[in-house]
DNA sequence: GTCATCATGTAAGCCGTTACATGATTGC
DNA sequence: GCAATCATGTAACGGCTTACATGATGAC
């Protein structure tokens, strides 16, 4: 049997970078992006924008918050108050003046309770490390369609290759299945996998439009 | 919030009838219905033949045979010594002949280390049961792929009502994705959307196509 | 006699869930 | 004042994975 020995990098003293990182910090993070906000709203958003494609619960997202906050990626912006040094990155989202407005019409009061959290320039650096990260395991579905949401924040090149990885990785997928084809199978099987098939072919390509897209988008941007 | 109080049946005493009964037990039974496997053939199998849908490891492979064998759903078969008592139902499998034969191949000597398991009576019940349940959690993406691979095993009109169910919960989705379209979102979100709701679609369409061939086979069987 | 493969198992841990517990605010 | 909703959190557990540990068998 196959055995790694990562040496084990040290027992954690310094850095508090967050060593389990994964989709829902990184999901988190995008949308503290655009405008501070706090837990139960996270969720909507979550199931709502992201919702498709996503559906957490309050059981991982405080705890999530909780260690992003521990970590120093997010902080606390003490409600109905924008903060002035970090402000809104105004990404021009509608879907945010809505919020905003939201936030506003029930901030009348104290409201204490609530904890706004504010994305801090580690958390943008960290989001841009997660948004990039190829490691393994990197190439799954949920991955990927998470990322391509927040793939405008990527720098163009990254984003390419990014497509191409998916690309690399669906053909891989349409390979394998052709060379093993199960034996003798039954009706139900058989159209199960011809659509599978079939999902696969026009995953590839819908990503192959995308990458057609993204080189016309570079050289319009080259000869502009 | 809401909250179930389900009586807590009892401490389990009687009925050892398996009470954690998900996919993997579902597929286990379902490969072992053709012909004793051992755990090692089994996962093979799991990843060749079912394998596009699956890929269990061997971590959860080998206790989910043990809770099995507990239960009294399946039991060790004496590996190269089919059985008389209750013997391989014989679907006719090719796959299973082949299989036999491997089996045969390699049963010569002693090969005291294997364990092949056999389904019983109490497996096929249960077996029957875990393909035919509809409760709650059961109209997602993988059960429904890996039921449909053992269709076969349904009664026609089951089957039918297993298809349908499926149409339903597609539909559902696409009225919701409609309803629910999260306000301006860049090129790639909207992309991903778009995408999303056209793999829906062929679903949906497929599931539609495998719903007619349904009828069409119940009328031909009705009219011979 | 040793290496690859076959074969079975256990332990720890990850990522997420549901259920539970609690409290603030608003509308009526 | 009381219900609905907003809001935050903890505990337990579920299903799965990886890494670890062990050993038999067959080929060379």
């Amino acid at each position: 049997m196959e055995r790694e020995s990562p040496p084990l990098p040290s027992p954690a003293v310094s850095v508090p970078v967050l060593e389990r990182p994964p989709l829902l910090e990184l999901a988190i993070l995008g949308l503290l992006k655009e405008q501070p906000l706090h837990g139960y709203e996270l969720k909507k958003r979550l199931s709502e924008t992201l919702g498709f494609l996503w559906g957490v619960s309050f059981g991982s997202l405080y705890p999530a918050l909780r260690r992003l906050e521990r970590s120093g990626a997010i902080e606390v912006a003490d409600d109905a108050e924008p903060g002035p040094a970090i402000s809104v990155p105004s990404t021009g989202s509608v879907a945010g003046e809505a919020a905003a407005a939201r936030l506003r019409r029930m901030a009348k009061p104290s409201r204490r309770t609530r904890k706004a959290y504010r994305i801090t320039p580690q958390g943008e650096a960290l989001f841009a490390e997660l948004l990039a990260d190829d490691g393994p395991n990197t190439d799954d579905e949920r991955s990927f369609t998470l990322k391509l949401a927040f793939a405008r924040h990527l720098p163009q090149p990254t984003r390419l290759a990014f497509l191409e990885r998916r690309r690399a990785a669906l053909t891989a997928q349409l390979v394998e299945a052709r060379r093993t084809h199960g034996p003798v199978i039954d009706r139900y099987t058989r159209s199960l996998v011809e659509h599978r098939t079939q999902s696969t072919e026009q995953d590839l390509a819908w990503v192959e439009e995308l990458i057609a897209a993204e080189r016309t988008a570079r050289e319009e941007g080259a000869s502009a």
